[in-house]
DNA sequence: CCTTGAACCTGCGGGC
DNA sequence: TGCCCGCAGGTTCAAG
């Protein structure tokens, strides 16, 4: 489910619900996902308050009162979501806080792509999560002359080149797609050749495309929901993804090739 | 270091 | 209806 747009919608929609209170009681449905919870995860987080809820990458951070940093990722299919009092739990609800005033907050994650891991909040930049990362896609630091030194020599594509966290942080395969349709950039183009006037189209249109997918609640592919429950509906603007064989409004179909062990779809008339 | 491909896991839709 | 195949918003690891 998540991209940057959709991260960063969750953490707004948890901030609402639990910003401020304290974790009366945190239950771990099993023990591991991708990794294993860390040892004592539960008692360490029972009784602490929630300070803050944010980003970085694709990761919700939930910055607590001792010092910690509560850290989640959704995997592929992971969701945060604001549950009613007494709901049966799913068999897919892996942890299920509940706030000091009743509010309940349940991490469902089908395919268990998704971890969960606390760390101090001051090492993290430092974490083995995080040192390797590239500069976020929707900061400062994401310029065209950081994407064309990042890209420099490299002999991949550009739409793998983009989804590289190393490279530049929060693009995942559907906005590596959009962006590229609207910079007009085939996705098969050598990553070491976008430079000068490309990349200075491309990155305005990759942090242009993940805001309006923000202010769109993100996409609902089929797992994404909004902590509130809601869908996410920029895939309604979607012009190539998911559309094989459709057009995106020249005429001609859009074409679903593989690179890098993924869909990648594109408009080959519009994309040169 | 770079690049590629497989692995992790469950569910769903399409084709027969 | 039922089964098999392919495919899905990500990351990590091994091997070349």
């Amino acid at each position: 489910m998540p991209e940057l747009p959709e991260v960063e919608t969750v953490a707004r929609g948890l901030t609402g619900a639990l910003k401020g209170k304290r974790f009366a009681k945190v239950e771990l449905r099993r023990k591991d996902l991708r990794i294993p919870f860390p040892k004592g995860m539960a008692a360490a987080l029972t009784g602490r308050r929630v300070m803050r809820i944010y980003r970085r990458a694709k990761y919700v951070l939930m910055a607590l009162d001792d010092g910690n940093v509560l850290i989640v990722h959704l995997g592929m299919s992971g969701r945060m979501q604001i549950i009613a009092a007494k709901t049966p739990p799913d068999r897919h609800d892996h942890v299920i806080f509940t706030a000091d005033d009743g509010t309940e907050v349940r991490f469902n994650d089908p395919r268990r792509f998704g971890l969960m891991t606390v760390a101090a909040l001051k090492d993290l930049d430092e974490h083995k999560l995080f040192r390797h990362l590239g500069p976020d896609a929707m900061s400062n630091a994401f310029t065209p002359e950081s994407l064309t030194k990042a890209l420099k020599g490299r002999k991949t594509s550009i739409k793998v080149a983009i989804m590289d966290q190393r490279l530049v942080v929060g693009v995942g395969n559907i906005y590596a797609c959009e962006s590229l349709f609207r910079a007009g950039i085939s996705p098969k183009r050598k990553a070491g050749t976008v430079a000068g006037a490309r990349a200075a189209a491309l990155v305005p249109v990759i942090k242009e495309v993940l805001a309006e997918a923000i202010a769109a609640g993100g996409s609902s592919l089929r797992d994404h929901v909004q902590p509130s429950g809601e869908l996410g509906y920029f895939q309604k603007a979607w012009r190539v993804y998911g559309r094989e064989g459709e057009s995106c409004g020249c005429g001609a179909p859009v074409k679903r090739i593989v690179q890098g062990g993924r869909s990648t779809f594109f408009c080959a008339r519009c994309q040169g």
